[in-house]
DNA sequence: CACCTCTCATTGACATATCAACGATATGCC
DNA sequence: GGCATATCGTTGATATGTCAATGAGAGGTG
């Protein structure tokens, strides 16, 4: 798995090699996304979503996030969040109020329902990270995929300009 | 970020260091999913979803599927297939013919229009893959990148019994 | 104030994903 | 053959994600 060292703009498309790691790489993640969001469920009854949600709400100082803060606390377009706060507050997990210095604007808290389904949900979903991600690996093949992720996000945040 | 040495069982839940990098593969992965998805429905109009169904047809021999085989090929439940394959089969990408040996069957192949779509598509994807994966990483970082999903991968497949 | 432009959050339309239920058929066993 | 069971693929309901369009209000500038 070695780069050919001549001309590299000639090699337009990756290797064999390199296309396995992608597949493998991309298909990995989505079903650790996938069984760890079943787990959430199994044991919360709260989607992935919700938990990014409730966590960022949690934090928050005061107790409540501008709809845009939240957003962008948790990486989602607006139009993504409202249409899930929407699923959220029907089921009494959060509350939008109005908000006082802009006409526009919400604010989004939790309510006691979803403080204590977050609550509930922390240790359970951490204890699964644990048990589905992090016992996967030895401890320097952690901070090898630490190093490699970092290098793919820089490599993702630059092409962004 | 070393692991304690001493009794295992205690750690229930992950270190401050371990969440970080769960937290950054799983945001990392989101997003080159996304990114990719992009390029692929500005440059040809196919979805992710939708590539690898097409790819998985256009390597069928002979060029025609089981929709139960096409599912285990690409690792996706019938339901979801079946709910794709009606959206492809409405863009004219794909067929869906009765089974000659199965009369519950159905046997999937690629139309016309799906197999040039798939063919126009595959150039462009590889070199998105390249640009925005491969090219994110050294050649060791691209190895560690690959052992660690190994190992993650396997330890998905150890706990599924 | 009047106007223009930007931002805020929502909405509708549609694509995608998951789950349970279903009808039709195949298959094994008697 | 006849029955029990398993498999095949589909469907409907619902949740989730993306995009474009929208109405309401904020903010700057004349």
């Amino acid at each position: 798995m070695t780069r050919a060292t001549g001309s590299v703009r000639r090699r337009q498309l990756p290797s064999t090699d390199e296309l396995r790691v992608w597949r493998e790489y991309i298909e990995t993640a989505e079903r650790l996304r996938s069984r760890l969001a079943a787990r959430l469920q199994a044991e919360s009854s709260l989607s992935i979503g919700d938990y990014q949600v409730l966590l960022a709400l949690s934090e928050a100082r005061p107790r409540a996030l501008r709809s845009s803060e939240l957003a962008a606390t948790i990486g989602w377009e607006r139009s993504r969040l409202s249409h899930h706060l929407g699923r959220m507050e029907r089921r009494d997990l959060v509350r939008r109020d109005e908000c006082a210095t802009d006409n526009r604007g919400a604010e989004i808290s939790l309510t006691d329902t979803g403080e204590r389904a977050f609550r509930a949900a922390t240790v359970p979903h951490l204890r699964a990270v644990r048990e589905v991600f992090v016992d996967a690996f030895t401890a320097p093949q952690l901070d090898h995929l630490a190093a490699a992720t970092g290098a793919l996000r820089s490599h993702l945040a630059e092409s962004d300009s």
